[in-house]
DNA sequence: ATTTTAATGCAACTAAGTTGCAATTGCAAG
DNA sequence: CTTGCAATTGCAACTTAGTTGCATTAAAAT
C-alpha cells in the first residue's frame, strides 16, 4: 500500500526506497539513521548516507515516516501505521525505547489541541510526547555505581 | 537564589555564570546558543562557545535549566523556575514559541506516568511535550503560496 | 597575600546532516 | 524491447552543533 501510494505520486519504486521502507516497517522502533544503515548493509545493501537521508526526507514529506528525537542529537524516524498513535518512554542508559499508548491521554492532548487553537490562535499539526527515565534492568546498576547513569546523549549530564 | 544554590554546592560566581543566568531568567522562553551568544555579546560579554556550552551543561546537571528540542536539530535551554511547568506551541514558520499550560493536561500526564511505572516497570524521571503547528501570523502567508511552510529545520521537508 | 582548584579560552576535533553535480536507473511511451 | 527523460543515486566537499585536551586565568578559602 505505501509503494503504492508513493508510485501514485510520481516516485520510483527503487530498491534502496523498497528496502528501506521494509526496514522501518520491521523495526518497529524509532531508528537513527546509523541504526539504519547496519540493517541496510546487513541485509547485503550499501546505500550512501545522502541518498538515506533523502529517502527518509522524502517518507517524512509524504508523511510515512514521522521524525522523533530523544535527547542524544540525533533524529530517528519510525514508520506511521495508521490507528497506531503512540508516544514514547526511552531509557536514559540503555536507550532502550518502550511504546506507551494511552487513549486517555489521547482525548485529553486533543482537547488541549483544540483550546489552543482556539485560545491562543496557532494551528496545530502535530505533536510530540516523550517519557525519559530508566528501564527495570538498568535501575540496579544505577544504584551500584558511584556515578550517574551512563546517559547517551551528545550533550551529557555529568555526575552531580 | 539559583547563584547561593550553586555556590554552597562549591561552584563558583563567575561573571560568565552570572550573565547566563540572568539572561535565561529575562528570555522568558527556550534559547539556543547561538541566540544566547548574540545576547551575550549585546550585554558586551564575549563568552567562548566552549564556556557557553560548558555552563549550560552545569545547569542542566543542576536542573536549573532545562534542555528542549524542537526539530531543527539544535537544543534549547529554559530556566526551571518551581511551579512553572509547561509545554510549548512551536511555530513551524517563524519558529515562535508559545508557552501551554493546562492543569488537566499535567494530570492525566502524571496518572499515566504512575501507570507506566507501575506496569512497564520502568522508572520515568521528566516528560518533554511540544507542539508543533503553525501560528496565526504565518498561517495567511502559508495560504496564498503554492508551497509548504519556510519550516526552519536542519532537516527541511521539502514542498509536495 | 597565598594557594588551591574551578572555570576559561583556544584550537583542533567529531558527528549529523546538507549540497552541487555528474552518473545512473526506473519506467512510460512508442 | 528500445529509447528518452526525469527521478534517483553516489561522491566529495561542506556546514554546523557540540566536544575534548591542555595550558592559562581567576574565584575564594585560609
Amino acid at each position: 500500500m505505501i509503494l503504492k501510494n508513493l508510485k501514485s505520486k510520481g516516485y520510483r519504486l527503487t530498491n534502496a526506497r523498497k528496502i528501506i521502507i521494509n526496514l522501518l516497517l520491521i523495526a518497529g522502533q524509532p531508528v537513527d539513521v546509523f541504526e539504519l544503515n547496519r540493517l541496510l548493509i546487513k541485509k547485503g545493501m550499501i546505500v550512501n548516507k545522502t541518498t538515506v537521508y533523502r529517502e527518509i526526507n522524502t517518507l517524512v514529506k509524504e508523511r510515512i515516516v514521522k521524525e522523533i528525537q530523544f535527547k542524544d542529537g540525533k533524529m530517528r524516524y519510525e514508520i506511521q501505521l495508521k490507528d497506531n498513535h503512540h508516544h514514547h518512554a526511552v531509557c536514559q542508559m540503555c536507550n532502550k525505547i518502550t511504546p506507551v499508548v494511552s487513549s486517555a491521554l489521547e482525548k485529553t492532548v486533543n482537547q488541549l489541541e483544540e483550546n489552543i487553537i482556539k485560545e491562543n490562535e496557532f494551528h496545530i499539526i502535530e505533536h510530540s510526547l516523550e517519557f525519559i527515565g530508566i528501564c527495570n534492568k538498568c535501575e540496579p546498576s544505577r544504584a551500584e555505581s558511584t556515578g550517574l547513569p551512563d546517559i547517551k546523549r551528545r550533550n551529557p549530564v555529568p555526575t552531580s
